[in-house]
DNA sequence: TTTTTTCTTGTAAGCCTTTTCGAAACATGA
DNA sequence: TCATGTTTCGAAAAGGCTTACAAGAAAAAA
């Protein structure tokens, strides 16, 4: 490979100098001849000139780039999110740093450095582990623009707001609708704030019809698709006539293990999901669950960050997001 | 915010030169005397200051950065493949630039580009809508070294090579061994090379058995959980014993179809999935599945990428990865 | 004491780009 | 002829870092 062209080459090839070429290459020429415009414009074609990313950087402070971190990048929500930012980085020309946590707090910590230390404009964090202070901390102190996902009452600036307490009162709803009236829940340790509320709806909504649901109903076990199998033993001590899974991977693995158990679903026992993953509609049974528009969350995200980026003094921004109910399979009448 | 601390303030505070800030920080500091190197350690940590990523790349000439592309990220497979890759990378002090190409050749052209501008040190690529000829093209005019995944026979330098006529073989050995004779398989339009050989070995095995697989047998449909449903209706005109679908995401697809025209795998039908996905143990019935070690497979791609761009003379690198039948419940015997 | 060696540190060039501030060159009007 | 305006372009600084090379000081050798 030959040594990279500079801009140097190209002015020196276009016999102009180095302001020139850098201000035509960047759409700032209009000050210039149409000749010499042509001029260079066709010798970066012929040379094949790139400017430098990180000389133009070094120059720009800014790289177009976000950063987003994920818990889990194999749960179908989160994949679905990041399309959206994809999406919408794209449109603005940013480029997204994705990261998949796996719910580990040491990894999280690791990454939002790192991403630091890369000097990313912006940060998306849709991740449970670290408190949203500490991100507040590290993140207002390096003077770096952020969001957060599914931490509704988090500190950050921007938000995008879904309508968990809606979301949970439509699953409740809709139980009731089905006759049920002994319900559990299964919910993991240390929820964000986005669940803690999906919850507080639920129960609220099942409160007015005079159901209540005892803290012993609520099953404590990971947001995963095994933490929902490993759940199967605590929900069926309950001996509920509907679960509410508190996401739809959690559903499907309390799926496979009231399966096993022998239990049919529905006609034994209903069993309500939430996110609206595309393989609910694969499953057997097809899972009910509530849709939030997570591709749209991902955008929106995107967007509201990038804003931000472009200027950090203007107002809070507030985008509201609605949720509504996927009745499928997985939820029937009482017997 | 105050204005970024830069190395001038720091060796300033310290009372040294640059020269000495840097080489310390960068554990090339043994000449300097221990109360020096103390001094501008405890100094780092007060002032906060952090090496302008930038203007250190600029002087590099390396971000420590790889792309990966790869055409779905909703796709398990890929999610745990990038996991991989995020292991190795950490490992390493590099970062890998993700991104789903959703099939679109479109969108893998202008990730190509993005990442080449972004001046990445290397890329990986698991997609498969670019030809191989062109990647190879555009990357080796760049000096960019690359690896290309599920093309076992592309150009490219390096090799992680998975025993995809091994995996086509288990694949009919185990629906021989149930007694199927009669079986259709499902396959894309366009398939990688990895598929070719895959389908070849497949065939291979069958007709040691005596058993001939025609052309009308392959369905052809999208690798997506659609395309596997979408493919129901010319599998069921076979009428074969058995199904083969190319990979786990199809076969899910496949199995909800089938469900719906009420026949029962596997006591109607088998369906044999290939990839082993997380997702295979929690549906019902438990998909049968050729495992690939995918997780090492993003593991193995990355660092031989980085050994690469660490020394771009080096000799061609190899790697050869393992496949495994896992039987599940999808297959039985013919009835 | 003088010379050599060893420690320890600093000077300054260079990486490649963007941008500020002018300045030639030329035409126009008085 | 001179002042003024317009068009077109360039010199040079700045951005923060790494590193080849030079050099001063102290210790050891002569």
């Amino acid at each position: 490979m030959t040594r990279k062209v500079t801009i140097r080459d190209l002015a020196e090839a276009a016999g102009v100098s180095v302001t020139t070429v850098s201000q035509i290459l960047n759409g700032k020429g209009e000050r210039f001849s149409l000749d010499t415009r042509r001029r260079v414009h066709q010798l970066q074609e012929e040379l094949g000139y790139v400017p430098d990313f990180n000389a133009r950087n070094l120059i720009m402070k800014s790289a177009q780039t976000i950063g987003v971190l994920v818990p889990n990048l194999g749960n179908p929500f989160f994949s679905m999110f990041i399309r959206g930012v994809q999406e919408a980085s794209r449109e603005q020309h940013f480029i997204p740093l994705i990261f998949g946590a796996n719910h580990d707090e040491k990894l999280e910590s690791y990454y939002v450095e790192e991403l630091i230390k890369r000097a990313v404009d912006g940060l998306i964090i849709a991740s449970a582990s670290i408190t949203a202070e500490a991100i507040d901390n590290i993140l207002k102190k390096n003077g770096i623009p952020y969001l957060l996902i599914d931490q509704n009452g988090g500190p950050s600036l921007d938000r995008i707001r879904i309508d968990d307490e809606r979301g949970g009162q439509l699953a409740a709803e809709h139980l009731l609708s089905l006759g049920h009236r002994k319900i559990a829940v299964v919910m993991p340790e240390h929820p964000t704030d986005n669940l803690v509320i999906r919850l507080a709806g639920f129960k609220e909504r099942l409160a007015e019809s005079g159901v209540m649901l005892p803290d012993s109903a609520v099953v404590i076990s990971p947001m995963t698709k095994l933490g929902g199998y490993q759940a199967t033993a605590g929900v069926m001590t309950q001996k509920p006539t509907a679960v509410f899974a508190i996401n739809d991977e959690t559903a499907l693995g309390l799926m496979r293990g009231l399966h096993e158990q022998g239990l049919n679903v529905p006609t034994d026992i209903s069993v309500m999901g939430y996110d609206d993953i595309d393989l609910d509609e694969y499953v057997v049974p097809k899972l009910s669950s509530i849709r939030q528009p997570v591709v749209t969350m991902g955008q929106q995200a995107t967007t509201l960050l990038i804003n931000r980026i472009q200027d950090q003094r203007q107002a809070a921004q507030l985008v509201d997001l609605p949720v509504e109910l996927r009745q499928r399979e997985s939820t029937g009448p009482v017997k």
